[in-house]
DNA sequence: TTATATTTGACAGAAATTGACAAGTCAATA
DNA sequence: TATTGACTTGTCAATTTCTGTCAAATATAA
């Protein structure tokens, strides 16, 4: 599971737009939009700022996600992935 | 601060080590090992085990320590990185 | 079927990472 | 001050990874 792109589709889909559409108005191919919603692709902070105002969401909550889901890219199929969360929250 | 590479250093000097006799057991360059030890390049995986080896240390607990720098090489300079952080250890 | 929406695979170009080499700094000491 | 030894730094080519597009495939609905 991703957390932006899952956003993303949420976002999209409550508001009755379409890949296209909003693939048009951020400037990007649709196909690329598609792989930025499932995950298959990491989107670039410019995007998310664009995306955000096409939306209408709030910039600050999708850079959270877009976050996690590359500290997830780090840690996934780690089995110390735990252990060194500790200590980076230790540290932090 | 690099978690991994304060650890190697503190592992080698400890022992009376040089860089150039730990390097050549590991089979690099004198200099990639300083880097290391200094977080200015990011040790593979191989070399951790390798590493690990020529200085009598826990894998584990060396990888725990490469994955926090890897960790902290995302959220750096992140002002929302604690955000992210909570999301990541609500889902883990 | 037809039309429309989304997904997929392949690809070229861009960007980032890698590790070696050579040259550099620095401190100790001959 | 010259030399030596330990470590560091800058540069570079090679490799790897990432990006976004295009064309084709698949799905969904009418």
């Amino acid at each position: 599971m991703n957390y932006l792109g899952t956003r993303l589709r949420e976002l999209r889909e409550s508001q009755g737009l379409l890949l296209r559409q909003v693939a048009a108005q951020i400037d990007v191919d649709t196909a690329l939009m598609s792989k930025l919603e499932r995950g298959e692709r990491r989107a670039q902070r410019e995007h998310i700022i664009r995306i955000a105002t096409v939306l209408n969401a709030n910039e600050k909550d999708l850079i959270v996600l877009w976050l996690a889901d590359r500290i997830k890219d780090v840690i996934q199929d780690e089995p110390l992935a735990e252990e060194a969360l500790k200590l980076i929250n230790k540290t932090l």
